[in-house]
DNA sequence: GCGTTCCGTTGACGCTGTCATCTGAACAGA
DNA sequence: TCTGTTCAGATGACAGCGTCAACGGAACGC
């Protein structure tokens, strides 16, 4: 006899697979609505319809859980530059765009989730995935500067938009101190960058 | 009779703001030293002479203490940029690259507090003790790249330090992947915004 | 059918932030 | 000088946390 999981009789590796699934979601899912104090093992756990001790099965500690959070939020990211990147029907500029607006829209949409991914010092598994949409953003703004600047201007529209949700997450980042926003910064830079 | 504090006879008043005053050095020689988690109140209390209670005369809670800490270093930060737009004899370029080397200097030397000082969302007292080192740093730019764009230059330039200094912790913005690092990228910036 | 493997549960431990309570010294006023 | 008040600080207690050791049981290979 087997074990049930959503009604479907499966195996044990695959009952495991989908515990280790369900703990990663409930975490996700807690670090959004919650924040960070709000993800605790025991709370994961229990949404996860597990006890306490279970998330020990599948990750060596609490760091290690959230590490793996991280680290599927930015192969998400990477999955998306790298479908982007193959799409011959939009430019060059466009495809720029739907990068940005790809990390602006976790850093808006969920902001816990985004410092996670930010936290030092990130591990190999997040620096990998992390890496893995470097490809196709340099090569996009290879298009747009050359292949020999695009490094140098990848690295600085990368740690520019990277500020530019820091500052507007602590609220440092307001149209009424600095009379203007995210957007007007963004667009200002990228053209000073087609400028070249 | 009075106490005493450093072999000094005091006030009850001098008393309890010497105690304050050990507990934020406590706490902030804590962060630097261990990061975040080694700031317990016990410890700080420990570190400080007094018990694991006495933070709770002075701050409402542990919170309450690191945003005090944090809006510390902002007053220092604010400090030095007065005193740079103030001096005579520096060129607004100079004054310029002094007050991002210094926020570059915190982040490189103090990440743990650097860290703090960003924490979302930021309350009252450390936004006031931020916007403190606004007026100078948009001043300094009005000089070099005219009053009406100010803000925004001024705006991409802290959002871009700030990136920076977050990718270079985390670990992303290595030389060996971007070929280029974070003083090159504030050239390429700062040579951009020079070239209005 | 049997022994092994391993996912999950449970009791326990030390550490944490926080609160209620208590103590004693510095103070204001007579 | 005596007295009552104020308040910084100490301490016992509590719930919640991450973590581990021990245990149970079902799925596995043979």
């Amino acid at each position: 006899m087997s074990t049930r999981y959503h009604g479907a009789v499966i195996s044990r590796l695959e009952s495991a697979a989908a515990t280790r699934r369900s703990l990663l979601d409930a975490a996700a899912g807690l670090l959004d609505e919650g924040g960070p104090e709000a993800v605790t093992l025991r709370e994961v756990g229990a949404r996860a319809g597990v006890s306490r001790g279970a998330p020990y099965r599948h990750f060596v500690d609490k760091g290690d859980l959230l590490t793996a959070v991280a680290a599927e939020a930015w192969d998400r990211l990477a999955d998306r530059a790298v479908e982007l990147a193959a799409d011959p029907l939009t430019s060059a500029e466009e495809k720029l765009r739907g990068m940005l607006a790809g990390i602006l829209a976790v850093g808006r949409e969920q902001p816990h989730l985004y410092r996670l991914m930010h936290q030092a010092p990130a591990g190999d598994e997040v620096l990998r995935a992390a890496s893995r949409s470097q490809g196709p953003f340099v090569a996009v703004l290879g298009d747009l500067v050359g292949k020999d600047q695009a490094y140098r201007y990848g690295a600085l529209l990368l740690a520019s938009v990277h500020g530019i949700i820091g500052m507007e997450a602590s609220g440092q980042l307001t149209a009424d101190k600095w009379h203007t926003d995210a957007d007007d910064i963004l667009t200002l830079l990228t053209g000073m960058i087609g400028d070249r």
